[in-house]
DNA sequence: TAGGCCATCTGGTCCT
DNA sequence: AGGACCAGATGGCCTA
Protein backbone atom coordinates (compact mmCIF):
# COMPACT_ATOMS: atom_id res chain seq x y z
CA UNK A 1 0.00 0.00 0.00
CA UNK A 2 1.27 3.67 -0.65
CA UNK A 3 1.79 5.24 2.45
CA UNK A 4 1.62 8.60 0.46
CA UNK A 5 4.32 10.56 1.73
CA UNK A 6 4.41 12.29 -1.57
CA UNK A 7 6.43 15.99 -0.41
CA UNK A 8 7.49 16.88 -3.55
CA UNK A 9 6.48 17.61 -7.00
CA UNK A 10 8.45 14.49 -7.79
CA UNK A 11 6.68 12.28 -6.30
CA UNK A 12 3.34 13.70 -6.72
CA UNK A 13 3.84 13.02 -9.95
CA UNK A 14 5.10 9.49 -8.92
CA UNK A 15 2.01 9.07 -6.99
CA UNK A 16 -0.71 10.04 -10.04
CA UNK A 17 1.04 7.95 -12.60
CA UNK A 18 0.82 4.81 -9.97
CA UNK A 19 -2.37 6.16 -9.10
CA UNK A 20 -4.13 7.17 -12.31
CA UNK A 21 -6.20 4.21 -13.63
CA UNK A 22 -10.03 5.01 -13.15
CA UNK A 23 -11.54 7.37 -15.56
CA UNK A 24 -11.35 10.61 -14.23
CA UNK A 25 -7.69 10.57 -13.34
CA UNK A 26 -7.09 9.49 -16.99
CA UNK A 27 -8.68 12.54 -17.76
CA UNK A 28 -6.45 14.61 -15.31
CA UNK A 29 -3.40 13.10 -16.67
CA UNK A 30 -4.62 13.98 -20.20
CA UNK A 31 -4.65 17.45 -19.26
CA UNK A 32 -1.61 17.10 -16.95
CA UNK A 33 0.51 16.18 -20.49
CA UNK A 34 -0.32 18.89 -22.15
CA UNK A 35 3.08 20.27 -23.71
CA UNK A 36 3.35 23.69 -24.57
CA UNK A 37 6.57 22.81 -26.51
CA UNK A 38 4.99 20.52 -29.04
CA UNK A 39 3.38 23.37 -30.93
CA UNK A 40 5.75 23.37 -33.56
CA UNK A 41 7.18 25.86 -36.07
CA UNK A 42 4.80 25.30 -38.52
CA UNK A 43 1.72 25.42 -35.91
CA UNK A 44 2.77 28.73 -35.55
CA UNK A 45 2.90 29.89 -38.67
CA UNK A 46 -0.01 31.06 -39.70
CA UNK A 47 -1.70 32.81 -42.76
CA UNK A 48 -2.13 36.27 -41.08
CA UNK A 49 -3.87 38.13 -38.42
CA UNK A 50 -6.03 36.17 -38.26
CA UNK A 51 -3.94 33.02 -38.14
CA UNK A 52 -2.48 34.67 -35.70
CA UNK A 53 -5.68 35.66 -32.86
CA UNK A 54 -6.53 31.70 -33.48
CA UNK A 55 -2.80 30.95 -32.20
CA UNK A 56 -2.98 33.15 -29.33
CA UNK A 57 -6.46 32.01 -28.36
CA UNK A 58 -4.99 28.57 -29.01
CA UNK A 59 -2.05 29.32 -26.42
CA UNK A 60 -3.99 31.23 -23.84
CA UNK A 61 -6.62 28.47 -23.27
CA UNK A 62 -3.69 26.06 -22.74
CA UNK A 63 -2.23 28.00 -20.34
CA UNK A 64 -5.43 28.04 -18.43
CA UNK A 65 -5.61 24.55 -18.69
CA UNK A 66 -2.10 24.09 -17.22
CA UNK A 67 -2.86 26.59 -14.84
CA UNK A 68 -6.02 25.05 -13.66
CA UNK A 69 -4.34 21.79 -13.59
CA UNK A 70 -1.04 22.93 -11.44
CA UNK A 71 -3.85 24.27 -9.24
CA UNK A 72 -5.26 21.34 -9.07
CA UNK A 73 -2.12 19.50 -7.88
CA UNK A 74 -1.55 22.02 -5.22
CA UNK A 75 -4.89 21.45 -3.87
CA UNK A 76 -4.02 17.77 -3.97
CA UNK A 77 -1.13 17.93 -2.00
CA UNK A 78 -2.62 20.00 0.53
CA UNK A 79 -5.30 17.69 0.59
CA UNK A 80 -2.99 14.77 1.42
CA UNK A 81 -0.73 16.33 3.60
CA UNK A 82 -4.42 17.33 5.98
CA UNK A 83 -5.02 13.83 5.62
CA UNK A 84 -1.71 12.78 7.10
CA UNK A 85 -2.08 15.38 10.07
CA UNK A 86 -5.23 13.88 10.20
CA UNK A 87 -3.89 9.80 10.34
CA UNK A 88 -1.06 11.15 12.58
CA UNK A 89 -3.68 12.25 15.10
CA UNK A 90 -4.91 9.34 15.16
CA UNK A 91 -1.98 7.11 15.64
CA UNK A 92 -1.61 9.44 18.30
CA UNK A 93 -4.63 8.85 19.58
CA UNK A 94 -4.13 5.14 19.72
CA UNK A 95 -1.01 5.59 21.38
CA UNK A 96 -2.57 7.46 24.58
CA UNK A 97 -4.99 4.28 25.11
CA UNK A 98 -4.11 2.11 27.99
CA UNK A 99 -4.46 -1.58 27.49
CA UNK A 100 -3.81 -1.60 23.94
CA UNK A 101 -0.33 -2.93 23.10
CA UNK A 102 1.46 -0.47 21.24
CA UNK A 103 2.08 -3.01 17.89
CA UNK A 104 -1.95 -3.24 17.91
CA UNK A 105 -3.48 -2.61 14.58
CA UNK A 106 -6.25 -0.84 15.12
CA UNK A 107 -8.70 0.86 12.17
CA UNK A 108 -9.24 4.69 12.95
CA UNK A 109 -12.94 3.54 13.54
CA UNK A 110 -12.36 1.35 16.06
CA UNK A 111 -9.80 3.91 17.90
CA UNK A 112 -12.53 6.34 18.01
CA UNK A 113 -15.01 3.71 19.75
CA UNK A 114 -12.23 2.59 22.16
CA UNK A 115 -11.21 6.28 23.10
CA UNK A 116 -15.13 7.26 23.39
CA UNK A 117 -15.22 3.68 25.24
CA UNK A 118 -11.94 5.06 28.16
CA UNK A 119 -13.51 8.53 28.26
CA UNK A 120 -16.76 7.12 29.28
CA UNK A 121 -14.77 4.83 31.59
CA UNK A 122 -12.40 7.96 32.86
CA UNK A 123 -16.06 10.03 33.24
CA UNK A 124 -17.34 7.00 35.08
CA UNK A 125 -14.31 7.02 37.81
CA UNK A 126 -14.54 11.35 38.40
CA UNK A 127 -18.44 10.29 39.37
CA UNK A 128 -18.04 7.31 41.24
CA UNK A 129 -15.14 9.17 43.18
CA UNK A 130 -13.07 6.15 43.50
CA UNK A 131 -9.43 7.48 42.52
CA UNK A 132 -7.85 5.27 44.44
CA UNK A 133 -9.14 2.57 42.51
CA UNK A 134 -8.61 4.58 39.20
CA UNK A 135 -5.66 2.04 38.18
CA UNK A 136 -7.69 -0.99 38.35
CA UNK A 137 -7.93 -2.89 34.68
CA UNK A 138 -11.27 -1.86 33.28
CA UNK A 139 -12.38 -5.26 31.45
CA UNK A 140 -13.93 -3.68 28.65
CA UNK A 141 -10.90 -2.02 27.73
CA UNK A 142 -8.49 -5.02 27.46
CA UNK A 143 -7.76 -5.69 23.65
CA UNK A 144 -9.42 -7.47 22.29
CA UNK A 145 -12.11 -5.96 24.09
CA UNK A 146 -15.64 -5.61 24.58
CA UNK A 147 -17.17 -2.56 24.00
CA UNK A 148 -20.26 -1.65 25.11
CA UNK A 149 -22.11 0.67 22.98
CA UNK A 150 -23.18 3.79 24.65
CA UNK A 151 -22.57 6.61 22.40
CA UNK A 152 -25.52 8.10 20.28
CA UNK A 153 -24.77 6.08 17.15
CA UNK A 154 -23.75 2.85 19.10
CA UNK A 155 -25.97 2.14 21.99
CA UNK A 156 -27.98 -0.88 20.87
CA UNK A 157 -25.71 -3.37 21.88
CA UNK A 158 -22.27 -4.98 23.16
CA UNK A 159 -19.88 -4.49 20.21
CA UNK A 160 -17.29 -7.08 20.26
CA UNK A 161 -14.35 -5.90 18.15
CA UNK A 162 -11.12 -8.08 17.14
CA UNK A 163 -8.27 -7.56 15.83
CA UNK A 164 -9.09 -8.50 12.50
CA UNK A 165 -11.13 -5.35 12.13
CA UNK A 166 -7.44 -3.15 11.24
C1' DT B 1 -12.90 -14.19 -3.50
C1' DA B 2 -15.58 -10.91 -0.87
C1' DG B 3 -15.30 -7.44 2.37
C1' DG B 4 -12.85 -4.09 5.25
C1' DC B 5 -9.62 -0.50 5.46
C1' DC B 6 -6.82 2.96 3.63
C1' DA B 7 -4.65 6.56 0.56
C1' DT B 8 -5.54 9.42 -3.06
C1' DC B 9 -8.03 12.27 -6.42
C1' DT B 10 -11.70 15.28 -7.28
C1' DG B 11 -15.37 18.73 -7.23
C1' DG B 12 -18.30 21.30 -4.24
C1' DT B 13 -18.91 24.45 -0.40
C1' DC B 14 -17.55 27.56 3.10
C1' DC B 15 -14.44 30.78 5.12
C1' DT B 16 -10.83 34.38 5.30
C1' DA C 1 -9.03 34.29 -5.07
C1' DG C 2 -7.12 30.81 -2.54
C1' DG C 3 -7.11 27.59 1.16
C1' DA C 4 -9.53 24.36 4.35
C1' DC C 5 -12.86 21.04 4.84
C1' DC C 6 -15.85 17.49 3.27
C1' DA C 7 -17.87 13.55 0.92
C1' DG C 8 -17.97 10.46 -3.01
C1' DA C 9 -15.37 7.55 -6.14
C1' DT C 10 -11.68 4.54 -7.09
C1' DG C 11 -8.05 1.21 -6.75
C1' DG C 12 -4.66 -1.38 -3.94
C1' DC C 13 -3.63 -4.32 -0.05
C1' DC C 14 -4.81 -7.63 3.38
C1' DT C 15 -7.41 -11.17 5.77
C1' DA C 16 -10.99 -14.63 6.74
Amino acid sequence: MSTGSAASDAEDDETCHRRTTSPLQSTARKITCYNPSRYSDEDLEDDGAEGRNKQERRLSKAHQREARQSQRNAANARERARMRVLSKAFSRLKTSLPWVPADTKLSKLDTLRLASSYISHLRQLLQDDRFESSFAHPVNLTWPFMMTGRSEDDISSTVRLCGATA
